[in-house]
DNA sequence: CCTTTCATTGAATAAATATTCAATGAATTA
DNA sequence: TAATTCATTGAATATTTATTCAATGAAAGG
């Protein structure tokens, strides 16, 4: 019924989209106000309308991403090598088809640096996953399906694959996504898993 | 001797060294002149002395890393699956070591979205090494020693994880920096390599 | 010494960009 | 159809940040 009111919500996504794209090339302050509105085809006055200022809409982005960041860590509840399978093919899988995905995950990881960003979300950023994640290994290093080695780094190397691929196909989507299982392969144990 | 043209040239390093810094955090729009100029502990003015411009420091730091860049491609000269092992174990082990080499690094593959590059450095930025190490993949193929699939994604994968994980360690110097072979793992074939 | 050079600063100035605002007209409501 | 709302614009205005400049004094050269 309400066709304004679904127009602005339309009107809002329109701006979300163009920002997100602009946003992981050219970084926050890369990206001009008049850039997303000429992105979308609108005036600068109006993308105000919408929106206060360029770290709202900004805000409201990472806040998206890191609501799904969330539900995704603490919805995988598998074994130790499971977990991470199952990460790195829900996140490759869906970032080689649905390019806002990647994107997403792209700004994430950009993101520690703009101090303006609550506290709560910087901390995530700021290799909370990460940190966890290494927990996760040294269980899997005990029941012989992960490689040995210092965890942290383990968790390390697997993550920033993760996040360096994003980025890339993101960056470029004339490139392929890699499998999935290649990335895990950083943390697989030859010996037992093989 | 000249003991003013040796002080200027440590003033243009301590530029260099505080600009990078800031610019893998913050991008090149994010950092501001005067960030560097406070890092350096200088005025702003005298920064002007030293360098014309912001882009003039950034366009320096990026021909420093082409150079590094170009240089260790064509010097590394071993089998496929060698040519990767060769290139895993220079960055990462420089990176963990020398803050400044994985900073670097970093710079380097952010620096395709800034449109003032020229055009040759744009080029080697955008898939140049990703495409060009995607035929060395090729022959691994070939010979056993590098894993089915797709050479383009499988160099995406290699090179996005290598990366990546300058960009974290970059980033957060606490954190550990992972075995090179790790990221080998990406590629080699497990049926003959193992 | 006296002169010249030049590193250095803080205060202008210039440019770029975010944000506000008054005006317009099309859609909605009554 | 008259009144009201609100999406939309282009032109101010405000703010931030790059760049320039004239002045100072310390080092170098003669």
């Amino acid at each position: 019924m309400t066709t304004r009111s679904d127009q602005k919500e339309i009107r809002r996504k329109q701006i979300l989209t163009a920002a997100l794209d602009l946003l992981i090339q050219k970084g926050f302050a890369g990206t001009k106000i008049s850039d997303i509105a000429n992105a979308v085809g609108m005036s600068v006055g109006l993308l105000f309308h919408y929106f206060d200022s360029k770290e709202r809409i900004y805000e409201e982005l990472v806040q998206m991403g890191f609501a799904k960041s969330q539900s995704m860590m603490t919805a995988n509840r598998a074994e130790p090598l499971a977990f991470f399978e199952n990460m790195a093919e829900l996140i490759l899988d869906q970032a080689g088809n649905d390019p806002f995905s990647a994107k997403m995950f792209v700004l994430m990881s950009q993101a520690a640096a703009n101090d303006f960003l609550p506290e709560e979300i910087r901390n995530h950023l700021k290799g909370d996953v990460i940190r966890k994640s290494a927990k996760i290994i040294r269980a899997g290093q005990s029941d012989g399906t992960i490689r040995k080695g210092d965890p942290l780094a383990l968790s390390v190397a697997f993550w920033a694959a993760i996040q360096g691929i994003c980025q890339v196909i993101a960056l470029d989507a004339d490139l392929p996504c890699p499998d999935s299982s290649w990335v895990v392969d950083i943390l697989r144990n030859k010996k037992t898993g093989g």
